[in-house]
RNA sequence: GGCCCGUUGGUCAAGUGGUUAAGACAGAGGCCUCUCACGCCUUUAACAUCGGUUCGAAUCCGGUACGGGUCACCA
């Protein structure tokens, strides 16, 4: 009984052949890891570097596992970081749908074809719990495994339940290549007749994977190591439908120490999170780049490269075997570089919610920000930096004792006496005028700079350590505000 | 336990038989300087281990150790 191939012929024919072809195929949970975020980066570039097509497919046949807005999360993630698809459940495409719960029917079609050619076996058996922590490897041979077609399909009719297995070979060896890992082989008698659809008429993931990537025409399959023991049941698949071998794209995991990996329950940072953290995502993206790859030749040396840089150096063979740590101290110094980086409009644009969340008063954002750009790696360690703007903080007189500037109570009296008539007499209060004043002032009264700049930059802003210097900050104060606190400084040291 | 994979400084890593074994982050020291930063300079620190091949090995081959993955009707 030959079976219609015309369904078949049909899905064949939809294939796009010739181009580069990826895939970024995340399961919906609700977030995005940086070692998802890693791959899809990688799939993305994967393509671009070779003109291809970039495609994004949901993974969701796991409906128990499903998490509402989750797909919204990739797409927003995917866009916000410059990942576009040129193909995907909201764009369409030739090869439609793309997501996995709407093809479903294929899947059964394409097992039972399996079936047909020899490739696979129905399994009437009950789901076997005794076997699951036996320790036992050596498993005996799926009784099912030897029962004649006819007498299957009898028992199919007859509307037995049943799975669909994978029949491997139990002799010989299996090799496949891995763009990354190289050739790999194994014997076949150590791979196992996986399930390919399961009692319910789903796939499971791997057979789902290997339908859909060769049904969208997927050239290169990037994914996880964890991946590479199956990939001989992939090979050992494809042969069985005498379809072309995709090449594979392995990508060893992000770690968060020597031996675990990154992830949500451990608290480590998804991709969301480190947006939150005051990090750029530019800086996140270039950081997780290179964090299992390395640009050859030429760019060995650099690490600074933008999106559009990465497409079109991005070469796969780059590719790191072992695991890579993250390290959230180089990303820090990414931020770091990409904040300088930006223009001082820019820095002050995604700077500006920051100051606020501690500057609440009608101070010249520009200006506080242009102290910010140099000092600070994350975005969130403004709010802490500038706020003593709005209120002067509670501060020891002790402050006023600085060794290095030579100074102490006595000496920053006299400083401050100083400083205020000459500053109150001050007309234009620019940067420029307030530093000259009190420049000329040191000079007048003999003392070094930083003998007079201290106890004015500790009066104005009651702390010891701050963002820019006395001139800057009395700027930014502004003239009455400044004077005010001057003379608290003064009263201070005087009490 | 079987099978598979990995191992260059604390971290990311270059390196593909002959190098003083790059570079970056972090660390240390210094210069600059009105504090802190920025910037600049200097500096500490590595080929897991044992054998083999070779005139010569981080690079090739084996053993060992350590680490990881996988062995689901999960993805």
């Amino acid at each position: 009984m030959a079976m219609d191939m015309t369904y078949f012929n049909e899905m064949e024919a939809k294939i796009p052949h010739g181009k580069v072809r990826t895939r970024f195929a995340p399961s919906p949970t609700g977030y995005m890891h940086v070692g998802n975020l890693r791959t899809a980066l990688y799939t993305w570039l994967i393509a671009r570097a070779n003109q291809g097509t970039f495609i994004l497919r949901i993974e969701d046949t796991d409906q128990g596992r499903l998490v509402e807005g989750a797909t919204d999360v990739i797409y927003r993630t995917m866009a916000e970081c410059g990942l576009n698809h040129d193909e995907g459940p909201d764009v369409g495409g030739p090869v439609a749908p793309y997501i996995q719960s709407q093809r479903r029917d294929t899947y059964g079609k394409y097992a039972r074809l399996l079936v047909e050619k020899g490739g696979a076996y129905y399994c009437f058996c009950e789901k076997a719990e005794s076997e699951e922590d036996s320790g036992e490897f050596d498993r005996a041979d799926d009784p099912c495994r030897s029962l004649s077609p006819e007498e299957a399909q009898r028992r199919v009719d007859a509307g037995e339940p049943y799975v669909i297995r994978q029949r491997i070979p139990h002799e010989g060896t299996t090799t496949f290549h891995d763009a990354i890992f190289g050739d790999i082989t194994v014997e076949n008698k150590t791979l196992d007749d996986q399930v390919l659809l399961k009692r319910d008429g789903l796939p499971t993931y791997n057979f789902a994977n290997v339908i859909d990537d060769h049904l969208m025409g997927i050239t290169h399959v990037v994914r996880g190591s964890e991946y590479l023991s199956s990939a001989p049941k992939y090979n050992l698949l494809y042969e069985s439908f005498g379809w072309e071998i995709p090449t594979y794209v392995h990508c060893s995991p992000v770690m968060r120490d020597a031996q675990n990996k990154m992830s949500k329950r451990h608290g480590d940072p998804s991709y969301e999170d480190l947006k939150e953290r005051g990090y750029l995502t530019e800086a996140i993206l270039n950081y997780v780049a290179l964090l299992g790859w390395s640009p050859r030749g030429q760019y060995a040396e650099e690490e600074i490269f933008s999106l559009e840089k990465l497409a079109e150096i991005f070469d796969m063979t780059g590719i790191s075997k072992s695991p890579a740590i993250f390290d959230i101290a180089k990303l820090d110094h990414f931020n770091a570089v990409y904040l300088r980086a930006m223009t001082p409009e820019a820095f002050a644009k995604v700077a500006e919610p920051y100051i606020r969340q501690s500057v609440k008063g009608d101070f010249d954002m520009a200006a506080i920000a242009g102290l910010l750009q140099a000092r600070c790696e994350k975005l969130t360690d403004i709010p802490e930096k500038v706020d003593f703007f709005d209120e002067l903080p509670e501060y020891d007189v002790e402050f006023f004792t600085n060794k290095k500037s030579k100074t102490d109570s006595a000496v920053c009296t006299a400083m401050l006496q100083a400083a205020i008539p000459a500053l109150e007499a001050l007309t234009p209060w620019s940067q420029e005028a307030i530093h000259d004043a009190l420049v000329g002032l040191a000079e007048s009264l003999g003392v070094k700079n930083a003998t007079l700049m201290w106890p004015v930059r500790i009066a104005a802003a009651g702390k010891l350590v701050t963002p820019g210097g006395a001139v800057e900050i009395c700027q930014i104060l502004g003239k009455d505000e400044t004077l005010r606190r001057l003379r608290l400084g003064l009263s201070k040291l005087e009490a």
